[in-house]
Parts: C-alpha cells; structure tokens; sequence
DNA sequence: CTGAAAGCGCTTACAG
DNA sequence: CTGAAAGCGCTTACAG
C-alpha cells in the first residue's frame, strides 16, 4: 500500500541508491534520471520511512517531555507550563512527546532507546530527581525545567528562587520593615519536594537573619477564609510587630489574606506590605499586589533554547544550571515602614 | 555506550536469536542459558532498541494528535481537550506525540510513513478537514474530535449538536416561547469552520421554522459589555417579543446578557428565560444559568475509546461518526413563559 | 554519472 | 534446546 524506496526505483527503472541520492540531494544525478526518480515518487506518494533513517541514528525532529500527568493534575496552572515548552519547540520545527508515566526511569530509558526522540525534556523536577540519575546513562541531552540537586549529568534552567528570596527580603528591609511574615499553604508541599518554595523561603530567613530582620514563617492549613484567618491570628500572636506579608502561594489565598487584614482594621499599603511571590496568573485580586512571579513562558522558552543549543553542539558544558533573575512587578501593595 | 543485543549476546556467549528470544519469551529457553543472557542484560543495562522493532512494525504504543497549535491559541480552552485525551491514552498506556503544524497534511503523511505512532487523532476540526483526506491515503487508523463533512476514511467522534439545537428550541417550545433569540459572537467563528456552532444554530433554526417559533439570530461583535448591549438592542428591535435567549458563547457574553438584561429591567427567568449553550467551564456567572454543556472530556475520551478499539482490530466500519447525546443541566434560569 | 552491497538493531522463519 | 541467516527500509562508503 504505502510505497517505498523500492518500488520509486522499480518504476524509475533505477536502483534504491539512486533514488535515495535524489531525495537526499547528497550527489548529483543526471538531470533524465533525477526527473524520472522524482516523477515516480510523486506517481506512488512516496514518503521516506523516518523508522529506517532513525535506525540509523538522524534526527526525529521530537522531543520527549517527561511530565508525570496525574488524574488529580490542575490542568490550568500545569498547561502553562506545557504550551510554553510546546510552542517554543515548535519555533524550531520541533514537536512534542508527551510521556506521562508515573515513575519516569524507566520510561525514561525505553524511549532513550528506542531513538525515537532526539532530546527530553523534564517537568515537575523535584528536589533530588530519579529521573536526572537516569538522565546520566542516556546518551541524548536533558533540560530539565526546576532544579534538582542532583542536576549533574543534565542542563537545568529554572527561575532564581533563592535570589528572589533574598531580594524579597532586602526590598523589605530598604523600605525600614522588621518584622516579615512569609505566609504559605499546606506545609506538606514544602516537604515532598516542591523546591521553589523551599529554596525561596531558606534565602529569605538566611538574609533576614544577616539583616536582623524576623522572618516568620506561617503556613496556613488551606486557602479559605478560616484557614488564613486562623494563619494569621498565629502570626499576629507570635509577632504582632509584623509590618510586611510575603504571600508565597495564589490568588485564593491572598484574596483572604487582604480580607483578613482589612477585618483586623489593617490597611494595605498603609499598616502592612504585601507581597505576592513565587505566583503567577494572579488574576483578579480585590485590589493590585505588587509581584514577584514565576515567569513560566521564559524559563521554558530558555530550556528548549538550551536544548537546541546542545543538539546543534554548541554547548559541552553537561551539569550546567542556568538561574534567571526574578523580576519584581510594583503595583503599589508595598511602601515604607510607617 | 549503550549496550545493544550484541553485546549482550557476546557477554552471555550465545548469539543473538537466543537473546532474542530470552527478552521476548517466545521461545523456552534452557535455565541455564536463560540466566546467563538475563544476567549479562542487566549487567549492560540493555535496553531494546524500540526503533528497530518499529520498523518491523510491531507497535509503538504512541498516538499523534494533529492539533494546529497558534501563537495566540486560547491555552485555557484548549487544555481541556488536549489533557481529556491524554489522559485517557495514558489509561490504555499510550503516550502522545502533539503535531503543532499550522498545515495537516503533509505533517501527517510524513508521521504516519515514520512508523513513529499506531494511530492519528484529528483536533480543530473543521467542515471541510484537508487531514480528513489525507487519512485515507494514510494505513494507520485515524480517529477525529469533531465531525467533517468528509468524514469518510476517518472515524469521527463529536456532541451531537444538530440535536442539541433542536433539543433546545423543543424545550422552549414546551415551555410555551415563541420568540427566542439565539446569541452568538464574531459572526466570524461561525463562517471559518467552528462547525459546532453552525450545526447547532442550523438546527434550532430548522426547528423553529417547524414548531413555528420564531429563532432569532444575533451574532455580537465581541463579548464586552457594550458589544453585547448593542446586539440586545438590535435583537429586541427586531423582535421585542423575545422571552428567551440562548447564548452560544462564553461565561464573560453571558454575564454581559445577564446585567443587560437586568439594566433593561427584564427579570431571569420571570421574564427573560436564559440557556447558555455549546459551553464550557462557564465558572462563576453572576447567577446560575441552564446549560447544555459542551463534554470535552466526554468526546475525547470516547475518541481514544474508539481509537482503540480499532487498534484491537474490533471495528472495520470506517468512516462512522458517532454522535453523542446532549445535556441539560437545569439551574433555574429557563421557565415557562409568563 | 550510477550501482551493488554492507550495515543500522532487532525478529523470526528455517535448520539442526 | 539453540544458532546462522534473511529481512524490515533506508543511507552511504566502495567500486566502476
């Protein structure tokens, strides 16, 4: 049914290699028999079979994208992250396989192996990465999008969350505040390997220490209304001092956290700073909350940049991390200490 | 670096059908001999290369999704597709290679001749899908997320939405409207091939003219407020009549139909019954509204459904369009006309 | 300017 | 119970 070298070169009245030479344009042929090859293949629709050049270890033109999908997934924030990384492959004529096993190793080597991808990408990257140790024994280039700490072996980009951290705090203490509160959700995501938060939050309690500034952290037990408001009767409590909230978490969360400071008669900028970080898609807010978000269009863009950068061999540098500098978006949530 | 069969038959010291047929199990093997080669396997961490066997032919266990992907494509909207039908080929423990091209056609031929996937999923489609002709040339089993008019060579799978605008115009009817306007937006979407829009509206139109009710149509020229109050005060112009409308858009058109409507001091459903139609994820609406939903999740999964039952060799009935039935979710917001 | 042949890494009839 | 060899559809040195 679907024709193959051998019958363009039957029908040409040629042999295969010359009718390959022809596609591939790697040798001049006669223009007669360069006309009769091409009026073949038009005649039988030819199409190289890709499996066979593969085999032989050219370019598929795909990369692979390990990202454990879950049913519990929350779509909105992860496509992102996924579209981002898809649409700046494309801009290079690459596409996108979606690998959404559970527990990427092996799947990781099977498609390694089966040469069916020139390079993978990792999503989802946690603190020590099984995948990264995987990465190591593939001979195909990885970027990983996050920064795990075993990142030797792969190429990782990911937003500076540590520089975000410290200069968080230092706006803070330039502006004459104190007394910080980091407010974040669900402690659990500190744990299992969320690292963003984690690198975020220990460079914001480091620097706060250096500059004698409180940095208390508070985690609330959800995003609704009680939990931040029992949050914040903690914080208040520990440190009614507090003159600045860094709000580490989402929109839901610092809706209630705005709502909770104007019941405690609170007034924002005027009484507390608040700052939203490590966010993004933010939406609607009661009211505009200075930012300094995860910029997901970029460090995606960068890690498939990186990647082509390694596959046209421009790059031997394995094991490279590439940080990018937070940015800090004012929109008039934060001032001096009164 | 990477091992292949050979190495492993040279460190195993039997040649590599037995390999083969160790990996395989095919065949019984000796004990003895089965535990050497999976010995010096796992020695050599031996991968099969799967693109060997791909040009074989045996499966890849990969589904392309052909789904023009635009720089200024709605993520939001789309993710619901896009994740309903990789989640559901991950079920079936198929992964999925995303084609981003702006042109099918050549894209898919080229795919299909790689042997790189087992089947072909067709999204965005649109009446008249140029891939839907293609995939008849293709040998690969191709299964579309919408319903072209030349829906032949291909299986199709889609909401039924001729029925859901005659259901909907049925329901006003029994409920005693006779004049019911039918709201869309960028009269555009509906001439470039968003066929659902155009079979739907067809429908409650043909219905109408049965029943003898009257079917306005009023396309907005966006979905703002002033856009939407300029079309109202076309649509009861026209026809002051009016005791229904039904919104063919969005959650932000039809909270502008709402206040409209509330500024005009028309009460839902008192006065004005409303249904918002082909929606989805209409989130938060100033009030709740009847909805026949659009089911992505639904239609897709029902797409990989089929795909596989094609793999499986269990249908040879290409070209069938399955269609699946409509919902009606009740909030309140249609009644019986006062 | 063109062809016959080896080889990519496997699988599987064909022999023994 | 196991091995030598053909073949999947191409590409590319090697010959002529």
């Amino acid at each position: 049914m679907l024709a193959g070298i051998k019958d363009v070169a039957a029908k040409a009245g040629v042999s295969i290699s010359t009718v390959s030479y022809v596609m591939s344009g790697k040798r001049s042929i006669g223009a007669a028999t360069r006309q009769k090859v091409l009026q073949a293949a038009r005649e039988l629709n030819y199409m190289p079979n890709a499996q066979a050049r593969f085999l032989r270890g050219e370019p598929t033109k795909v990369l692979a994208l390990s990202s454990p999908l879950h049913e519990y997934t929350d779509y909105s924030n992860y496509a992102v992250f996924f579209f981002a990384l898809a649409m700046r492959a494309k801009r290079y004529g690459y596409d996108i396989l979606l690998l959404m096993h559970e527990y990427g190793d092996q799947e990781l080597a099977r498609i390694a192996a089966s040469g069916m991808v020139d390079g993978i990408l990792l999503l989802d990257v946690v603190m020590c990465d099984a995948r990264a140790d995987v990465a190591k024994t593939l001979n195909l280039p990885v970027v990983a999008v996050g920064y795990p700490t075993n990142s030797d072996g792969i190429y990782s980009v990911d937003l500076d969350f540590e520089r975000m951290g410290r200069e968080a705090v230092e706006k803070a203490y330039a502006l004459g505040h104190r007394h910080i509160l980091v407010s974040g959700t669900s402690g659990g995501a500190y744990d299992d390997g969320s690292n963003y938060l984690v690198r975020f939050l220990g460079a914001a309690q480091k620097r706060g220490g250096d500059l004698g500034v409180s940095v208390l952290f508070k985690a609330a037990t959800g995003n609704g209304r009680d939990d931040v408001n029992l949050m914040l009767d903690e914080a208040f409590a520990e440190d009614p001092a507090i003159t600045m909230i860094i709000c580490q978490t989402n929109a839901a969360h610092i809706t209630n956290v705005l709502s909770g400071l104007r019941d405690r008669g609170l007034e924002v900028p005027k009484d507390v700073s608040v700052l939203a970080a490590c966010t993004y898609g933010l939406g609607s807010l009661p009211r505009p909350v200075d930012e300094m978000p995860m910029i997901p269009n970029d460090t995606c863009s960068r890690a498939v940049d990186v990647m082509m950068e390694v596959l046209q061999g421009k790059r031997d540098d394995v094991g490279r991390v590439e940080l990018l500098q937070p940015r800090y978006v004012a929109r008039g949530s934060v001032t001096s200490c009164r």
